[in-house]
RNA sequence: GGACGAUUAGCUCAGCUGGUAGAGCAUCCGCUUGACGUGCGGGAGGUCACAGGUUCAAGUCCUGUAUCGUCCACCA
């Protein structure tokens, strides 16, 4: 069965075809087995109307490889795929189209409206980013695909919400919040990135009421809360102060009387050591507030500008509020000095514009309950991270976090299912619309307008997607998950949020690994952006270099959980890589007569060789995967196959392929095609597509490479003393290469070959090989012991043997003197070491008696090795 | 102010439970060896940031220092 493959592998020929056959056939379908254990990957939904960048690639990548590798270890394997709704990204996008398009806003359309315009780009946009992911060749089960405003997700948000409200975990309170005034929305902690930013400190005198000429200096980063301000405070232990306290001020620009507290909160050493205090937009001094009972003025609106009734800074944006603020004091002469100021200032996640704190009534989850259980099932090994480092910044945050604000003034979500009572006030939360208040049954009832966090959704995906909260049989049987992949990035907006989510609603934490990953930077270092426009197009590597290499480069390389800077250069490298195994497959094929790919009865020396190692290297292989350490299983994988199979046993076979013993040939192709079979298993979670179609044109049994089993270890495939043997041969062939190399002699240049050697029966074996790779005309072995007339020749030394080569006018005496005497030299002083080593009582006696043994051994080689060098360096002269 | 990570070959990084320092790229020499020049063979290049400690043995474990980076934190 002879099949001509082209010369070089190409990707894009090979990668849409294949993968498309997959799914066809329904290769990716995870089926409820009772004989199989369930093994779960829950995707973590983009975007609704992203793109696939590199972060994508990455986490899909590292997921695929992982459900492939489970997949065929036997396990009922299901990747459950879908979309995020994403709340404000989405919404904004399509507010921006619809003003850039048709110059309308959000509110010229009305809700209703405006909602079907994101249903329709939805629709449009929502299947680009999963076509984009089948191009990388996930295996995800696309008919389980969801999204987070499906009906079934969205009824799982509102029994949770339900759930929640009556058990007292959900509530609505005036509270302080961070508000967006550029998305015109409240948000989480989670969702306000600080920045350091430079600013200035503006120092403002206060008068003191009633005693003349007396005033506090209060310091502040942001001089136009003071409109809102409606205290000042010091430390009670401030002896500077102490007077002052229960007395006024005035509040500059406003004339209003401000009490003078006293509070723990404020810092003696820091500022002057008073503050003046703006519950209604700072969260400190709310809580500072609420101590002493002091007024909150709210002084700015819903986008940030002064409210009315502020004379002509009603209206004004709070920047420009701020200058003229400052200029008034000035010029009443309060200002009494400006300082240049780095400060942290707490910017929106998605706009990056600054968070203004304010007062205002929102929804809450209550945290402290939940973050308990979630605390513990970490904390009990119930869920682990890798790498571990993680599950701290996990704890530490779940065990300083704050009651979650999970309303949003946004139209595009799951719109919070609350209607209050116009008539008594009395809210009814309900999982079905209700008609009536459920207090006074008047029928003027009106739900909440806004809608809930986007993340309150994804944090319910890992059940929702299966259909909780009914006990559906895919619920039943693939939940829990089993591992979590995503960036160390959202381990706050998602993890911890799925983590307590799926504790409280379903009695189990939703996997037991969370396998973290890192950034993808662009060559500098740099985190990959569109306002840097660095960002490299997964889809344009995978064109080029094909998905295959695309996929081996973003997971070889970087250690779990570290970032990763991205090359081309190496997808250039991995692209070869695919193309090396492309043409040892095609090697394979152009010399097949066989049918049917099982190995030989009998088995030669270096049959058994490569065998054997690829036995020691699978079990290693798997424990890596199992491990999670999956550069280090491909890196194996790769060594294995470019070194040990390619660069050794395909050139090791060659005689017997193109020898005249036609036995011997088809066993060579037998342990070439076996070799290359287990091999093309190994490799097919990091390189499906590239398996897979080489697969199919081998001899095979079974459908798809990709429902095979994963290789196991084979006792009767272990040959420990052939793998010495052939190592040996090997060893001459890297020696008398090297010493031909340094002598400048070409392969195309044979000499004769006398080996000197006490394993003669290995080395008689190994003629073919000298023959081929140290391009020997004719091989002689004799007896060590025999006496040889080494009178020039050039000599080459192992541990194992003396290989004499009739190429002495090619070299330099002196320099041949000073070569080996630098080569004794080195290994004397090698053995010198060890010698030392093995002396050494505490070593004797302390080590595992397996490396003192290894240790003598090498000793015993590096002896060997030295008397020969000795022998070579007196037959000199 | 805390916590964490990084520091290994010219560059980018691996190195799992301590046991003779590795890869890719770059570089140098040689090779049309009938799979592959997206290749083959050979070489050069590291006192594993620094200082202590534990150990028979430390790139690997512990302590501290330095530099860079990230996250968290209410310092006005």
């Amino acid at each position: 069965m002879k099949k001509e493959l082209p010369k070089v592998y190409e990707p894009q020929e090979v990668e849409g075809r294949v993968y498309e056959m997959w799914e066809k056939n329904g290769c990716f379908e995870g089926h409820r087995d009772p004989d199989k254990k369930p093994f779960t990957i829950v995707m973590p939904p983009p975007n609704v109307t992203g793109q696939l960048h590199m972060g994508h690639a990455m986490d899909s990548t590292l997921q695929d490889i992982l459900i492939r590798f489970k997949r065929m270890q036997g396990y009922a394997a299901l990747w459950v795929p879908g979309t995020d709704h994403a709340g404000i990204a989405t919404q904004i996008k399509v507010e921006e189209e619809l003003r850039k398009n048709e110059g309308l806003s959000r509110y010229d359309l009305g809700r209703e409206k405006f909602l079907e315009r994101v249903w329709d780009w939805k629709h449009k946009y929502g299947n680009r980013i999963v076509e984009q992911q089948k191009k990388l060749g996930a295996s995800c089960d696309w008919s389980r695909a969801r999204f987070t405003m499906d009906e079934g997700l969205s009824k799982a948000v509102r029994h949770v919400f339900v759930s929640l409200y009556k058990k007292g975990l959900i509530y609505k309170g005036s509270r302080i919040i961070n508000w967006c005034p550029h998305c015109v929305t409240a948000l989480s902690d989670a969702e306000v990135e600080y920045q350091d930013k430079p600013g200035y400190f503006w120092h403002i005198r206060y008068p003191i009421q009633g005693e003349e000429g007396r005033y506090v200096i209060v310091a502040t980063t942001r001089p136009e809360t003071m409109l809102g301000d409606t205290g000042v405070a010091v430390n009670p232990n401030d002896e500077r102060y102490k007077d002052i306290v229960g007395k006024k001020c005035i509040l500059p620009l406003m004339d209003r009387e401000i009490p003078i507290v006293a509070d723990e909160y404020v810092d003696m050493e820091f500022g002057t050591g008073c503050v003046k205090m703006t519950p209604a937009h700072d969260p400190n001094d709310f809580e500072v507030g609420l101590r002493h009972n002091l007024d909150t003025i709210r002084v700015l609106d819903d986008n940030g500008k002064v409210v009315e009734g502020y004379g002509r800074y009603s209206g004004m944006d709070r920047y420009e509020a701020r200058k003229a603020i400052v200029a008034d004091l000035e010029e009443g002469g309060y200002l009494v000095k400006v300082e240049p100021h780095q400060h942290n200032v707490g910017t929106c996640y998605r706009c990056h514009n600054d968070v203004e704190p304010l007062i205002s009534a929102q929804w809450f989850v209550k945290m402290e309950p939940l973050a308990r259980e979630a605390l513990r099932v970490v904390n009990d090994g119930e869920v682990k991270f890798v790498p571990d480092r993680f599950s701290k910044i996990y704890t530490n945050w779940m065990e300083n976090v704050h009651d979650w604000c999970i309303s949003r003034q946004l139209w595009w979500g799951h719109q919070i299912p609350a209607w209050t009572c116009e008539e008594c006030g009395h809210i009814t939360v309900s999982e079905e619309d209700p008609t009536e208040c459920e207090h006074c049954h008047s029928k003027h009832i009106k739900q909440e307008e806004d809608v809930l966090d986007t993340w309150f959704s994804s944090a319910l995906w890992p059940f929702s997607t299966l259909g909780w909260p009914e006990e559906t049989e895919d619920y039943k049987y693939f939940y829990p998950t089993d591992v979590l992949v995503t960036g160390y990035d959202i381990i706050f907006f998602w993890v911890a949020r799925m983590i307590f989510s799926g504790c409280e609603h379903t009695g189990k934490p939703p996997f037991h690994t969370v396998f973290i990953h890192g950034l993808v930077r662009d060559d500098k270092g740099r985190k990959m952006s569109k306002s840097l426009g660095n960002g490299i197009d997964p889809l344009e590597m995978a064109n080029q270099y094909g998905a295959d290499a695309l996929r081996f480069n973003l997971v070889t390389g970087n250690s779990p959980g570290n970032d990763m800077r991205f090359y081309t250069e190496r997808c250039e490298a991995m692209r070869n890589f695919a193309n090396k195994i492309w043409n040892a497959s095609r090697f394979l094929m152009m010399n097949l007569t066989i049918d049917k790919c099982e190995l030989p009865e009998k088995l030669e020396l270096e049959d058994k060789w490569i065998l054997s190692k690829l036995n020691s290297v699978i079990p290693e292989i798997t424990e890596n995967m199992e491990r999670y350490e999956l550069g280090v299983a491909a890196q194996k994988v790769y060594d294995f196959i470019w070194d040990s199979y390619c660069d050794w046993y395909i050139e090791l076979t060659k005689t017997r392929l193109q020898g005249e013993d036609q036995d011997s040939k088809v066993r060579a192709q037998q342990v070439l095609c076996y070799v290359l079979t287990q091999i093309l298993k190994l490799l097919h979670p990091f390189m499906p597509f590239i398996t897979e179609e080489i697969w199919q044109a081998l001899p095979h049994q079974g459908d798809y490479l990709m429902l095979q089993q994963w290789p196991e270890h084979h006792a009767t495939l272990d040959f420990p003393e052939e793998e010495k043997a052939m190592e040996l041969i090997m060893d001459a062939i890297r020696a008398i290469r090297a010493r031909r190399a340094e002598m400048n002699v070409p392969p195309s240049k044979k000499a004769q070959l006398t080996v000197s050697t006490l394993e003669q029966a290995v080395f008689q074996q190994g003629i073919p090989f000298l023959k081929r790779l140290a391009y020997a005309s004719d091989v002689k072995v004799v007896e060590a012991t025999q006496e040889l007339d080494t009178q020039g020749m050039v000599v080459v030394t192992t541990h194992a043997a003396r290989f004499f080569l009739p190429l002495a006018e090619l070299v330099d005496l002196e320099k041949e003197k000073a070569r080996i005497q630098k080569e004794l030299d080195k290994n004397r002083k090698e053995l010198d070491k060890l010698e030392t080593k093995l002396q050494n009582p505490g070593f004797v006696n302390k080590a595992p008696a397996q490396v003192v043994e290894a240790e003598r051994e090498r000793a015993g080689k590096l002896r060997a090795l030295l008397v020969k060098l000795e022998e070579s360096a007196a037959s000199l002269g």
